[in-house]
DNA sequence: AAGCACGTTTAG
DNA sequence: CTAAACGTGCTT
């Protein structure tokens, strides 16, 4: 979805871009519609000041800043729109409305989340790709990217070069998704088919897109580093569709595969009021930012991590029990009180940091996976590194984790919006070979003044 | 030891 | 009630 990259939309009215459409294509000719989705949505994002400072220079920053939040308004009712992607997987759509009923300050917020939280992968790139695997059929169609119905009319050369340059097997989907309606079946790559180019689809447009686009030149997407995959030498997985393509980022140590990693928000240089609503800013970004991106990678305790006041990494499945979700095989959500002697008889529940348990979907393939209704069994892929250890094993430190120390539930999520969730599913790189790096650092995000 | 099947628990 | 997934015993 290098077409994010379009981003750079002088037109700040998302709706009046949508419809004309051709903001973009001036600025980037090779930038095509990959999926409309990340391109409008990015698009406000990139209109900001700095980027368009270049474009129109005799604007000012008031100006800016209404633009700024009209597309942002816009922004939000198209990605509830493009809820495709709720539909498409469900856990997502738990997450979804999750966030919908707890957004306190700016609901809407909740459901761009939501949206984005549908999608597991990576951003753009891994969008694409994953619709090809399995997973991606194990769950439901690949999405059409409905909303979108923009650049593909507009740059219809564009799309194909680019696409069938990097996505040869999406580009099918592409097509029929970009359709009136978004397709509503865009079922371009669905069933076998899906599976079989699990393994040749899709690698991250960072090599062909790169230099389009003025803004991003490490890569052509949104995140600089997101083309962090080659940076985190994963790439290779991607590229393979390998089922830990299918985790969400974990690639946290990898500071291009982070969510909004590197001088991102810098990068953008969003005013500061876009960057505290749309990025959710808060507190001090870091926290938030893992908070939510581990929203949208996992549903349940997996906000444990970001609520380490240290700052450390998320425990990764080499030290989870510090988490304090499956101590002792003592369930999470009932508590410390169930620690004291009668521990360990309660299902422990997944630690929600660790490598497999941030996948999101089932690889589709596996054992777990194919006897699903007679196995009983979470997928391989996804099953928690922490219940893969015998249950008595831990290291009998219970509840250790900031939840208790804020008071918070292990497993309740925070309540936070971070922008990094929405950036966090355009962080498709994924490391889970070696979950233990692959917590999110803070630096992961780029937060910085 | 790894994988599988089934009972059981948990959450929606 | 149903689906998901953990626990555990059996099989390979």
């Amino acid at each position: 979805m290098s077409g994010m990259t379009s981003g750079v939309c002088v037109e700040s009215d998302l709706s009046s871009m949508l419809q004309r459409s051709s903001a973009p294509s001036h600025h980037h000719p090779n930038h095509h519609g990959y999926g409309g989705q990340g391109q409008v949505s990015w698009c406000f994002l990139m209109s900001s000041p700095a980027l368009v400072s270049g474009l129109a220079p005799m604007l000012d920053y008031t100006t800016e800043m209404d633009r700024y939040r009209s597309s942002i308004a816009t922004f939000y009712k198209t990605n509830v729109n493009m809820n495709m992607n709720v539909t498409n997987f469900p856990q997502s759509a738990k997450l979804a409305a999750r966030l919908a009923a707890a957004a306190p300050i700016f609901p809407p917020t909740a459901a761009r989340l939501g949206a984005m939280a549908t999608a597991p992968w990576g951003c753009h790139d891994n969008m694409n790709m994953n619709m090809n695997h399995p997973a991606a059929m194990f769950w439901g169609r690949p999405k059409p990217v409905a909303t979108a119905p923009t650049h593909h009319h507009h740059h219809p050369s564009a799309t194909p070069g680019h696409m069938t340059s990097s996505h040869p097997h999406s580009s099918s989907m592409h097509q029929s998704s970009g359709g009136p309606g978004g397709g509503g079946t865009g079922g371009g790559s669905e069933g076998g088919g899906a599976e079989k180019h699990g393994h040749t689809a899709s690698l991250p447009v960072s090599q062909g897109t790169a230099h389009h686009h003025p803004i991003a030149p490490s890569n052509g997407n949104f995140l600089p580093g997101y083309s962090g995959g080659a940076d985190c030498g994963v790439m290779n997985k991607q590229g393979h569709a390998h089922p830990d393509m299918m985790g969400l980022s974990e690639g946290g140590n990898c500071n291009g595969g982070g969510v909004m990693s590197g001088g991102f928000l810098g990068g953008l240089g969003l005013p500061p009021g876009v960057i505290v609503m749309a990025m959710g800013s808060a507190g001090g970004g870091i926290s938030d930012a893992s908070s939510a991106f581990q929203m949208t990678s996992g549903q349940r305790a997996l906000t444990d991590c970001q609520q380490h006041t240290n700052s450390s990494p998320c425990p990764s499945s080499s030290s989870p029990s510090s988490s304090g979700v499956t101590a002792g095989g003592v369930s999470l959500s009932s508590s410390s009180s169930s620690s004291s002697g009668t521990v360990a008889k309660r299902k422990r529940k997944r630690c929600g940091v660790c490598g497999p348990c941030r996948r999101l979907i089932n690889c589709g393939v596996c054992s777990s996976c194919r006897n699903r209704k007679t196995g009983h069994q979470i997928c391989k892929f996804r099953k928690c590194e922490e219940l893969k250890k015998k249950p008595g094993g831990g290291s009998g430190v219970l509840e250790v984790s900031n939840a208790h120390i804020d008071g918070r539930p292990p497993s309740q999520p925070v309540r936070r919006f971070a922008g990094s969730s929405s950036l966090s599913f355009t962080s498709g790189v994924t490391n889970t070979d070696t979950p233990g790096l692959n917590e999110i650092q803070p630096e992961d995000f780029g937060v910085s003044d």
